[in-house]
DNA sequence: TTAAAATGATAGTAAAACTATCAAAAAATA
DNA sequence: TATTTTTTGATAGTTTTACTATCATTTTAA
């Protein structure tokens, strides 16, 4: 059986959805591979139009600005990841061990899913790790925000404290910790990589170790 | 007695210490009003130039460009907060009130502090809660790290990793748990003012609910 | 089959991110 | 105090970025 996973997207992300079109989908692949590669800073549209094979105007019709194409590449992730999510933990009855597949889920850079061809997620992985608070961390934030172009994130994180209550109702702080897990996952995964010290995980067996100290610190704060 | 704090800084910040002529100091105290006015992004030598009342030529003078400026205040801030730490705990004898402190003096918004005259904490926590990360979110990581300029970072996490170590000398994830500490203070700060639903946390009495959540988060994971 | 929509090709603009030059002013030193 | 050195100011110029606009051609839809 042949499947494919489609992420619906906030219509404000874009001008065309690039979902609809041969030369959408490509802009949407191309950017994963060259942002990955140059860095979201180094990243122009003109460059990438070289890549995909059109040109700078082709891809302003599609996306109004290079930030508006990275918060598209980061609400697809976070949805992912929810989809992700809801899908590995279907069947796990106990909360607890729900909680830890979600913690290990985002602390454990990620392979290339097929389902999905034209996106790269070992690569958007990256990107997000790298890039990812660059989305928020502008001026722009309170309007963006109106917009719901934060949500797929919210969403996430609304649905991973819902876990954190049902392994303890009574714990006070369950989107901060849910929060904190999100973010710490991918920032740890940062540090290992370029600024060890700021850390006790040998670049070795990262995500496993990473997620061990989330359990553990999670784990802890709720009471076992 | 008048007293003023002097941090000596990496000197590959820099091309001539903005220190040493007042010059110097205004581009440093101007650009922090700057920064925390219109955000990073926004923010260029050119416009600078002009609330300095200099050239654009005469910024480049003493920084290599914007990046290296923002590095020299997020250095600077997190040698200040180092100082504050030291400066705060020395008489406290219990590492558990050594480590509550250092918890309350990261998650607290600061007030601007007169023994610097030109730079304004207050405006440069903020800085910091925004822009900080991009210090290091850039492809120049690895040779920024070479020239050791986030050593007041690693040393600020070194540092309340050995807190740590005094609370309990068992525990396996010191310095994760210390860089999850500093990261989570301020970016539960941003998160409060900009996307509160990731947060338990009301906008009221933000400081105390954010070090509540986090006190109790890492007393847990130590084991009281 | 014809109208509408999407794409390609090209041009142009304002601002950003620098680099260079040279004279005037300020500071250091002899 | 004179003179050398350093620092600043003023101005100009270059390349790249981040767009916007126009128009012909191709593709798709009615």
């Amino acid at each position: 059986m042949e499947m494919s996973l489609n992420i619906k997207m906030n219509e404000h992300l874009f001008l065309r959805n690039p979902e609809d079109s041969e030369l959408g989908r490509r802009i949407v692949q191309k950017s994963i591979v060259f942002i990955h590669k140059v860095g979201f800073e180094a990243f122009t549209f003109k460059k990438l139009a070289i890549e995909v094979n059109t040109t700078e105007a082709g891809i302003y019709r599609y996306f109004e600005n290079k930030h508006r194409l990275l918060l598209y590449m980061v609400d697809w992730y976070w949805s992912w990841q929810e989809y992700r999510l809801i899908y590995q933990t279907q069947n796990l009855k106990n909360p607890k061990t729900r909680l830890k597949k979600a913690i290990l889920l985002l602390s454990t850079p990620v392979e290339d899913d097929d389902a999905t061809q034209h996106v790269n997620e070992k690569l958007l992985y990256e990107i997000i790790m790298m890039e990812g608070a660059k989305s928020y961390l502008t001026r722009n934030v309170a309007e963006d925000n109106k917009q719901q172009l934060f949500k797929p994130y919210k969403d996430l994180c609304a649905r991973i404290s819902d876990i954190i209550l049902e392994c303890n109702p009574k714990y006070k702080y369950p989107r901060s910790l849910a929060s904190t897990i999100i973010e710490m996952a991918h920032s740890l995964n940062f540090y290992v990589k370029n600024l060890p010290s700021l850390t006790d995980c040998g670049k070795s067996k990262e995500g496993s170790r990473i997620s061990a100290f989330i359990e553990d610190m999670v784990f802890s704060t709720l009471g076992k």
